[in-house]
DNA sequence: ACTTAAATGCAACACTGTTGCAAATTTATG
DNA sequence: CATAAATTTGCAACAGTGTTGCATTTAAGT
């Protein structure tokens, strides 16, 4: 039995031994409801080191904390994962919407995958990025 | 009344100069049906510079000429564009298709474009990168 | 052919991300 | 609790991708 704290969850699920640096990386990401880029992250951050954020961004990645959101002309965004995302398999069923007005990136959950029937191509796996008014812009 | 060559359509159409690098990198274009990296460009190229590519890249999607294609942990790539993409609006309906076998990437037409009902967000424009097995492959 | 405008080539630089290694922290062990 | 082993951190150096300024070359218009 530990602390109480929302992370230690994490860190112990994924398998990620829970360093003062990583605490306050996934506390800086629970504050936000959206993706954020790593400029954000380290403005949140007070002096620090750029290697280590890399180091522990890409740790997590790897073992499901959080996932990277790749939008063309867009600097990387970061988002946590859901629970079942781990050891590099992340098993997103969302999208992700660019609000044109805010900026920011969301994370949306859709009830189903959508289908595309490319006869003779065998779709594995699907990456859908939109682009419009978020709702709390509209 | 000009030369013959198929590239003469798409300067005079897209209002670019036809230089001899520029005829150049569109040759290189249409002797592929996949997209390219500027890796493989620049391979096809003999003695160049670098400098003028990343210009020209540049020019040619401002103008509508190519696309650039941006999948998560992946080289960017570029592929020519249709007939009515031209200053800075592409005109797209098609997603792009990742072959993890011959790792290349494609741009597929689709029928028509898949629908998203997100209450309250207005969505402008999509995006959609799929992972798979291609034709040729399959 | 001459003039003007645009494209090219080169140097220098900025940004993002990685690697090697020594010092500091964490965890496990007696 | 003290010590040893394993990880993580911080720093320096470097690699890849892309941009900017500027002098030179090339192409277009007269
Ligand atoms: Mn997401
Ligand atoms: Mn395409
Ligand atoms: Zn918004
Ligand atoms: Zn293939």
């Amino acid at each position: 039995m530990q602390h109480c704290c929302k992370f230690m969850d994490i860190f112990s699920k994924k398998n990620i031994r829970p360093t003062t640096f990583r605490k306050e990386i996934v506390s800086i990401f629970e504050a936000k409801d959206h993706a954020i880029t790593t400029k954000e992250i380290e403005e949140a951050l007070g002096k620090h080191d750029r290697i280590t954020l890399y180091r522990t961004l890409k740790l997590f990645i790897e073992n499901g904390v959080i996932h990277e959101i790749t939008l063309p002309n867009e600097e990387k965004t970061y988002a946590l994962c859901e629970e079942e995302c781990a050891d590099g398999e992340h098993q997103h069923e969302h999208l992700h919407f660019k609000c044109e007005v805010c900026e920011r990136i969301y994370c949306i959950e859709l009830p189903q995958a959508p289908q595309f029937d490319l006869k003779n191509f065998i779709v594995k796996s699907m990456e859908i990025n939109l682009r419009g008014i978020c709702d709390h812009c509209n």
